[in-house]
DNA sequence: TCTGGGGTCCTAGGACCC
DNA sequence: TCTGGGGTCCTAGGACCC
């Protein structure tokens, strides 16, 4: 057994570079929605001890004495290119699972030992040069050791971006885990990193070292993993082929806050509509809509609230009015006057596969029926096209309001071109 | 003034049943 | 004084990931 693990090194930063190669060297950060937190940092910025996640509002000044440039989010960018590194890397090997928007894991079985490291310059070497991505290439015989190998291969320049762990010996193996803290490690977060220090589990090493049942015990089946996974023991799977998802969230923080009804309808109307397009590529419906609404949680009076509840439909579906309908029923149900809320979202659960839906008992399922529902169906397709030709947005429900009228709308100080998405936008060579 | 979004999995606890 | 036991299902909440 054997995996890969190919990591973008500050992936979206690396994106914005490409097309904007005067960002190269400079210290640069992607902010989030509303630029509410960095959510990617150039090696500059972490030179500078900013961390992942800081409210850029607290930086601001910090940023501006170093030169930082900070750049609005572009997901259509960082989605396509993402798209065109996954690609890149199938060719390496039969068996990709596409983990996140900026990292696989390829199965490297059937290569030889003494091939791999040079497998993984060439992965390198590729990237680079049909992207302009740099990335870091971990290999080990599990999943957990290979992401921890692709952290070496990152943090130490000796590797030359790429690590195998099987090629270490087993001395150096502990002298590196007995390093680094055991938050490191991949399934390790902040709750179990202070439960385990207290327990005098403070480095990977001594995660290794301890017993996985006491582990299980003391905390639960995942630890426990993770335990058997650093001690070479494949416990995870590598997953080719998605999952069907379980549940489909779509919410956003304002740009400023709301405090009417009809504010808050507005945002989860086109919420819902996002959302039921997601659902209906996926040839999915939904058996329940889930809303919620919130004031912020930073703010200290009046105390934080936050409203949610979980509508069922009389009938599976993934039509975007009838969901629209559910939401705002919802809605009704947890909205409280005389707040100031901060965000709001509609999550879609009870996903099961379109076609085989549970009708409703109640329902006459005559001809005519029928014959409503296909139509129904049919409105649906023709918005999805609309809306594939024109981009999402183009056609809207009622209740979403005008663009014009909206106060919650997102801020985007600083978002960049979608160089590789938008005729309009790709970018011009000068001469 | 200003603090992201979209997922998964696991556990505990309550309701309910026999 | 003393109030069963074991199973399932559901939900809420926590922890984690990128």
């Amino acid at each position: 057994m054997s995996f890969a693990l190919i990591d973008g090194n500050n992936f979206y930063v690396s994106c914005e570079r490409v097309f904007q190669p005067r960002l190269e060297e400079r210290p640069v950060v992607v902010l989030s929605n509303n630029d509410g937190c960095v959510v990617a940092r150039s090696a500059e910025v972490k030179a500078l001890g900013i961390a992942m996640g800081t409210p850029w509002f607290q930086i601001r000044d910090l940023a501006e004495a170093h030169g930082i440039v900070a750049l609005s989010s572009n997901y259509a960018l960082y989605a396509d290119m993402s798209n065109r590194m996954m690609s890149l890397l199938a060719s390496f090997s039969p068996l990709q699972e596409v983990y996140s928007i900026d990292e696989c894991f390829l199965d490297l079985h059937g290569v030889a030992a003494e091939d791999r490291l040079a497998l993984g310059a060439r992965m390198r070497r590729v990237i680079r040069q049909y992207l302009g991505l740099p990335v870091c290439v971990g290999m080990a015989p599990t999943k957990t050791l290979a992401k921890l190998a692709n952290h070496l291969a990152k943090k130490r320049p000796g590797y030359q971006g790429v690590c195998d762990w099987a090629r270490i010996a087993a001395a150096e193996q502990d002298a590196l885990l007995a390093e680094l803290p055991v938050q490191e490690v991949w399934g390790v977060g902040g709750q179990s990193a202070a439960a385990l220090g207290k327990m005098g589990i403070h480095t990977v090493q001594d995660l290794r070292l301890a017993d996985p049942a006491w582990i299980h015990s003391r905390f639960n089946v995942v630890l426990e993993r993770t335990v058997r996974e650093l001690r070479g023991e494949s416990c995870i799977a590598l997953e080719t082929l998605a999952p069907p998802r379980q549940e489909i969230q779509c919410s956003r923080s304002f740009g400023q806050s709301v405090t009417t009804e009809r504010g808050l309808a507005e945002a989860l109307t086109l919420y819902t509509t996002r959302a039921a397009q997601k659902l209906r590529r996926q040839r999915q419906v939904c058996g329940a809509v889930r809303v919620m609404i919130r004031t912020s949680p930073f703010q200290q009076r009046p105390p934080p609230y936050c409203g949610s509840i979980t509508v069922p439909l009389r009938e599976a579906s993934n039509d975007t009015l009838v969901l629209i309908q559910v939401a705002l029923r919802g809605l009704r149900r947890v909205f409280r006057p005389g707040l100031s809320y901060a965000k709001a979202g509609v999550l879609l659960v009870d996903l099961g596969p379109e076609g085989v839906i549970q009708g409703d008992l109640f329902a006459m399922a005559d001809a005519e029926d029928q014959a409503g529902r296909e139509r129904r169906r049919q409105l649906m397709e023709t918005l999805d096209r609309i809306h594939g030709r024109y981009g999402s947005g183009s056609i809207n429900p009622g209740t979403a309001g005008l663009r014009a009228d909206r106060e919650w709308g997102m801020r985007r100080g600083n978002r960049s071109p979608a160089y590789t998405t938008r005729w309009a936008e790709i970018p011009q060579v000068l001469a």
